[in-house]
RNA sequence: GGCGCGGUAGCCAAGUGGUAAGGCAGAGGUCUGCAAAACCUCUAUUCGUCGGUUCGAUUCCGACCCGCGCCUCCA
């Protein structure tokens, strides 16, 4: 089955053509690196993420690189402000990004920096230089001629050929000839960081690390380009004039674009106050599993309305996922196995990979395993799942999370590591869900297990008042005990 | 203004030219010492509004209303 996806440059949807038959080279922006990543971030990560652990179950060889954007002029003006290195100012965000990504199950890619390419950067727009595509001006700045790249356009579908433009735009900007054609690099500014080069000292533009690093890493024509979708024009749209013209061939072939988030209907914002990074909906008691899950829940393409109603919603859902598996696991089941129900395992592994190639379809893809998970229960309940049966279940379900990365019940040591980093910061935003839920683990496995069997003697003598008692204990600890058929479980809040 | 996306139950959200997936929440029930988990039943005669095409439209077309995005550095 081929793997369908939403193109940009196209506007269509297409079947994705690698290059190479079975090998994909996928480049996407990531973060600068000025501050805490927020959800917004985390929603084109997550999608990206997606997307390449499909490929990769879908059995190609990818080779997957994302920039570290650690340079620019936020940067270098925090830096210089703070007096620190532009490296030190960076290395905080940097790390803060790397665990971020981890806590939210974001496979990690082959990351690049800019700072590490300057000198690659000062080259590539030599090269442009020389072919007449870029031209310096009096203050040691580098622009890019728009004029000279009759494509300019073609990703955003933005028409330029009958926009002409006076002098200049912006008077305190540096000079350039058209208003349209965009830095490459601009020259050095007092009292901040700047990179010497053979094409002179200064810091480089936006979208120059971008190409250069890409093409580096994958080669001048790849198969596909992603980032959010604010990065269509002008970053994107950039890159793709700057690359062909220095390349004279197709740069990105594919280009996926993950819509914004609106959080609680609208849009995000620091003024509105609903700007959140992961850390903050952390602090608040929220799982890592349930952000993810819920930017998991509408396809990429789709606004998705971030809302805590949602959030919740999105805890009790992967519960159930849990649950499930939990059940799986833990149960005793007859020798043998069952038609019916290692049918119901492949047509719902089927029905995932089928949603996934249909242009990510994550929600297509969720109400099929939920559906396998309704009818295997019903199964399970009548006793007719058997041994055979509960590892296709089992496996198809792991299928399904090998993409969405939500089943491993680890919320709460790394609920714990944002709890220490947040007291180091002082912050004071620290809620008691998650100082309860990051502290679950206070009672040690054999210590819970010691209760367990009071409380399963308790409950064979009859005594419910002590049994009621060691539950209540374990609850407040953050344990769930269930007692079953099969005798007594439990497992974390 | 230019270009683009969307409006589906209390909330979130798929989807199809042939009569509405899934999740959450809610109600009732089964199971159960309690609890938890799970299952069953119920909850949109209807898919922003108004027209049109069609045997038939939520799905196609048009208009309108509303929300959202991009239009130079925000993922």
């Amino acid at each position: 089955m081929p793997i369908r996806l939403y193109n940009t440059l196209s506007a269509k949807i297409e079947d994705l053509n690698p290059i190479d038959a079975n090998r994909i080279r996928m480049y996407a922006c990531g973060p600068t690196v000025y501050d805490y990543g927020h959800i917004g971030n985390f929603r084109t990560f997550i999608a990206v993420d997606l997307l390449y652990r499909f490929l990769l179950q879908s059995g190609y060889d990818v080779r997957y690189v994302m920039n570290i954007t650690d340079v620019d002029d936020r940067i270098l003006s925090n830096a210089a402000r703070d007096g620190v290195t532009v490296q030190q100012y960076t290395a905080k965000y940097t790390q803060a990004f790397l665990e971020d990504s981890a806590t939210l199950n974001v496979a990690p890619p082959a990351l690049v920096r800019a700072t590490d390419h300057i000198q690659e950067m000062a080259e590539f727009i030599a090269g442009l230089v020389q072919k007449g595509f870029a031209y310096r001006t009096d203050d040691g700045s580098y622009y890019f001629r728009i004029a000279k790249f009759p494509d300019y356009g073609k990703l955003s579908k933005k028409d330029f050929a009958g926009m002409t433009d006076g002098a200049r735009v912006d008077v305190d900007e540096y000079e350039k000839d058209s208003a349209r054609d965009f830095a490459l690099w601009k020259a050095p500014k007092p009292g901040e960081a700047s990179w010497d080069t053979p094409i002179g000292p200064g810091r480089p533009g936006w979208h120059i690390e971008c190409s250069v690093m890409s093409m580096e890493e994958l080669g001048p024509s790849f198969d596909l380009h992603a980032g959010g979708e604010d990065l269509i024009f002008p970053h994107h749209e950039n890159e793709i004039a700057q690359s062909e013209s220095l390349s004279g061939q197709q740069f990105a072939r594919h280009w996926f674009h993950a819509r914004f988030l609106l959080v609680e209907g609208q849009k995000m914002s620091k003024s509105l106050g609903n700007f959140y990074t992961l850390r903050d909906l952390v602090l608040k008691g929220h799982k890592p599993s349930s952000i993810r899950w819920l930017l998991t829940q509408v396809p990429y393409r789709n606004q998705l309305n971030f809302t805590f109603d949602g959030l919740n919603a999105a805890a009790s859902s992967v519960e159930k996922l849990r649950n499930f598996r939990f059940r799986l696991t833990s149960s005793q089941f007859p020798a043998g196995s069952n038609a019916a129900i290692a049918q119901l395992a492949t047509e719902s592994a089927e029905r995932v990979t089928a949603a996934l190639s249909d242009d990510l379809n994550t929600a297509e893809a969720q109400g099929a395993i939920f559906d396998m998970l309704r009818k295997s229960n019903t199964a399970l309940d009548a006793g007719e799942v058997h041994q055979e049966d509960a590892l296709s279940l089992l496996a198809a379900l792991d299928r399904f999370d090998a993409i969405f990365a939500v089943l491993k019940d680890d919320d709460q040591p790394k609920m714990k590591a944002i709890l220490d980093w947040a007291k180091a910061e002082g912050r004071a935003d620290i809620s008691p869900q998650l100082e309860e839920l990051a502290g679950s683990a206070q009672l040690a496995d054999d210590q819970i297990n010691q209760k367990l069997a009071d409380m399963e003697a308790a409950r064979k003598a009859r005594n419910f008042k002590l049994s009621d008692t060691l539950r209540a204990e374990l609850t407040n600890a953050g344990i769930i005990v269930e007692n079953t058929k099969e005798g007594v479980r439990w497992r974390r809040k």
